[in-house]
DNA sequence: TGTAGTTGTTATTCACTGATAACTAACGAC
DNA sequence: GTCGTTAGTTATCAGTGAATAACAACTACA
């Protein structure tokens, strides 16, 4: 069944693109190797082969999630170098709610040392990155991050974001306060 | 080994908070039944008996968390019914911090549909309660939820909170300009 | 063409986990 | 005291899931 042959590279890349869906959805523990196999179309002992373990598996796709997301502000401060151009950014990433929700996993993960660690990193990366691009103040930086949060925490809960639930009154009373909540 | 014997409510009570122990380090699929039977003390049958399911227990648990920190929003609000005052009782939370993260992880694990409507439902009458509590405007109200959630992760990612990690550049960097970050 | 390296597979294992069943022991009322 | 009820146990199962081993097929190149 094995369609096409891939280079180690490509199928790495194809992999995390596949485990980034997979661990979106289910978590760290609640996802098995065999779904993200099956997402890309391998089976189940090649991606142990290819990553070494699932724990490896995993953390391949937090720094991936954490590059992704530097990668749209460092786009973004080029149009727009203030919080409210990467703020923005950040909103548009909801539309591709698996960066933001792997990492919102990551973070509940972080008991595990080797996660916490790589968490941390990950997110001390992308405020190291936000001071650099936008030179804001600690207070701007603190509510900036804590949006950040809510954003992320809405997009997990269905509230925000493409297959958001049914608005209850106490959504839109939240949402309508938010900058820009409304487009799409 | 049954040390003492416990009304079925007592026991329930008693599962639930060694529940919140468990799911907080764990999450929900990281946790195991027997992790939590065996904090309490009894065995694992048990605990499925109880409460029909794991997925029940830990409804049961995310429940119990809400009305904690609700509970804790009352109590303050009895001082100092401002989002100062309320903000400040949850900073204390964090020496708890089982209660903020077990909602984390409903929160991540919201893609099962029954965990998502009862995170919802939780999130939704914290919301409503804090309202109603302090009378805050809708911007105000999004500005209290996003400190919450930046606390809430950063407490997860042992950034904050009791058994904090040694501080990086960034972390002193966002903690110093936290409101009363320092205490304790 | 043969052979070495790379990309993959199937078969299998072994530990674990949620759940069920069947049994046992403490308590309270009469 | 004995008998129904409630609180708990041990034994067990059926399914799952990460990881290993051994093998197969494609590619490239002398």
């Amino acid at each position: 069944m094995a369609r096409t042959r891939l280079t180690a590279q490509d199928r790495h890349a194809q992999l995390v693109a596949a485990a980034l869906q997979a661990f979106a959805e289910g978590g760290y523990a609640g996802t098995t190797t065999d779904q993200v196999a099956r997402i890309a179309g391998v089976s189940q002992p090649y991606v142990i082969r290819l990553f070494g373990s699932k724990q490896e598996l995993f953390l391949a796709t937090l720094r991936y999630a954490g590059d992704r997301i530097e990668a749209t502000w460092r786009a973004a401060a080029e149009q727009d170098p203030t919080l409210h151009g990467l703020g923005h950014a950040y909103k548009q990433l909801l539309a591709e709610r698996e960066l933001l929700i792997v990492l919102l996993h990551g973070y509940g993960a972080a008991a595990e040392t080797t996660i916490g660690d790589a968490v941390r990193a990950c997110y001390g990366n992308l405020y190291t990155v936000v001071r650099e691009l936008t030179g804001a103040s600690p207070d701007e930086m603190r509510d900036f991050f804590a949006m950040g949060m809510l954003i992320t925490v809405l997009g997990a809960m269905r509230v925000l974001g493409p297959d958001a639930v049914p608005p209850q009154p106490w959504m839109t009373d939240l949402l309508g306060s938010m900058p820009h909540a409304g487009e799409k």
